[in-house]
DNA sequence: GTTTCTTTCGAAATCGTTTTCGTATTCTGA
DNA sequence: TCAGAATACGAAAACGATTTCGAAAGAAAC
């Protein structure tokens, strides 16, 4: 029952380990009969080609490594099971690795991979990543690399993405349909680009509806949790009451500034009105329940797989690999908290 | 840049493989000189052994398989990562699979583990699962394997597990402190072993504390989703309106219900009390906050790992590995559902 | 009957590391 | 001075699959 090997199939039905081999990758040099003979055997003991040997020839690991900044994090528990739903078709294992969204975890993940022989990896770069010297470390082994979600604009890398700053304009467009003028975004980090780019979606569609941006009516969430967004709530009604409607960079922020105006008893929408941003599970829980932007990460996870595959395909080849940036659409999801 | 091997490192220094091998490995038959000049190149040059070929030799794979059922499940999440960190610790690679609670995918995803020769697995069964074939292929190829959360009480295998039914006991009974006496019980699914347990526990603390048991006070959630919660609210409501309690099998159908409750004005905890079980970070984030049962997910993870590494120490050493089941501490946790 | 071409198979090299065993050199003590 | 022990290194055989190349045997052609 234990694995048993091309040299033990050889030997018990007298043939080479050559033929043996040969027989079970269908070569044209094997006769009809001994190629039944050796298929019916081997399935008979269930025999399975041993990765790791077949890797010295062949360097193909068929293992992809995945870096994810976070592990518990709604959206990319998706992202990864899309990701890993795409491997099982295509016969891929998945090495996950999480990067606590840290600089030095990422690069030690990097490497880690790369020693692994991964044949490639997927990754979604962490918020305080500045320096790209790892990345270009998986570009120059020519290993195909593939950005979902947050991406460095800097390396040209085949990416699954969507449009932040479509989105972000179309949370606030929406509130200032609903008849909000003074609103406010929690914004996140400094860094990433996605955080960057939903700002600039805010403040563009301020813009375009006539209302004056005020940098005050920003506030920063760097570590994107319900904690801030609860703090920054209370700011807001103890320091500005007239504030109308909370744009949140991510669901989070918005569902602990929802707790808060509910402890206070502060109407929502009425009084002020919250859209946040991701479509976690819970946002359709709480009460009222959230408004936000779905973000279809089981989708992007199959995506960013898909574009692995084909670089591969192409590396193999020999052709030269032409990087694909895939944007997804979003949409918006009106609830009660606006 | 890419990567080198030990002949490599052999032709430049003047030394053969072997020595080359050795020195890196510290083996006392190299000089220190050589050590040095060797370890130092190596570093020079970033050499890192590959590890398939490695493996030839050793028979070590340095990875791990993690079966869960359900990826995006705020409590599997974390203790994924505090497998993966306790895994980094030891130089240890994660390969994550999912059985999205399915018996069929479950047998299919062991397979993948062995052909990948894991160092051992760690999973939780599925819900669906009710023969344990693929389970004793793994014992019989003396790989360790090690339970967490659920596991089969049919099979004598290392376990990180938390007593259930204590833990749904202690639940009921805060309930019952609290002045409730018709108390509802929306159960889990009739396989696995901790809903079997919970439920037993819900029996248990009614009987000491002489309520009556009511068998169309229970009600069974098969996907142990926040759906079926809100449906078995409004079952509540409008054919048992005796009912003053609800202890759920987990958070989800809990949130579920308190959905319902808000949206009819039903006070609680005053006309109905709800409690969870899991301690989802979403549990302290709705209106009211839940009350719950906090399991430690992230130890788990990390007490999983221990187990294996420990069980494989055993083995290399030639050991007949002695199993245990770690039976972690649960905490209620109160908040203003109850 | 000799040559040429197929068909079918196997020997052996290879991937990169680990580890056993042997050998050459130096060092010890009497 | 020399046996014996320690020290430092290398040759070579694994691990298990893949693949190149060559060779044997039979079929076909003249």
């Amino acid at each position: 029952m234990s694995n048993l090997t091309l040299k033990d199939i050889a030997k018990t039905l007298n043939l080479s380990i050559t033929t043996v081999s040969k027989a079970l990758k269908d070569y044209p040099d094997v006769s009809a009969k001994t190629k039944e003979r050796v298929k019916a055997y081997a399935k008979e003991v269930n025999f399975t080609p041993n990765a790791y040997a077949a890797f010295l020839r062949t360097q193909e690991s068929k293992i992809i490594g995945v870096i994810i900044p976070r592990l518990n994090h709604y959206f990319f528990s998706n992202v990864l099971r899309g990701i890993m739903n795409a491997a099982e078709e295509h016969n891929y294992m998945v090495i996950v690795l999480n990067s606590e969204e840290s600089y030095e975890l990422e690069q030690k993940q990097v490497d880690r991979l790369l020693r692994q022989n991964v044949d490639g990896i997927l990754m979604s770069i962490a918020d305080s990543t500045h320096e790209l010297d790892h990345i270009n470390k998986i570009i120059a082994q020519k290993i195909p690399l593939v950005f979902f979600d947050k991406y460095s604009k800097l390396s040209d890398c085949s990416s699954v993405i969507i449009n932040d700053q479509k989105a972000a304009f179309a949370a606030v467009e929406h509130l200032i349909q609903q008849g909000k003028k003074n609103i406010a975004h929690f914004r996140g980090p400094l860094l990433p680009q996605n955080s960057i780019d939903r700002f600039l979606g805010y403040r563009k569609a301020l813009e375009h509806y006539g209302l004056e941006y005020r940098k005050e009516w920003v506030f920063r969430c760097d570590d994107i949790s319900s904690d801030e967004g609860y703090a920054y709530a209370k700011t807001v009604v103890e320091n500005h009451p007239e504030i109308d409607a909370v744009f949140a960079v991510a669901d989070m922020p918005a569902i602990g500034a929802i707790k808060y105006f509910n402890e206070q008893k502060i109407a929502i929408p009425e009084q002020i009105a919250v859209i946040g941003f991701s479509n976690w599970k819970i946002a359709n829980l709480i009460t009222p329940s959230l408004s936000t932007i779905n973000q279809p990460g089981e989708l992007m996870g199959q995506k960013a797989f898909e574009l692995f595959y084909s670089e591969l395909q192409q590396l193999k080849k020999g052709d030269t690999v032409d990087r694909q940036i895939i944007e997804l659409d979003t949409d918006l999801i009106v609830r009660s908290s606006t």
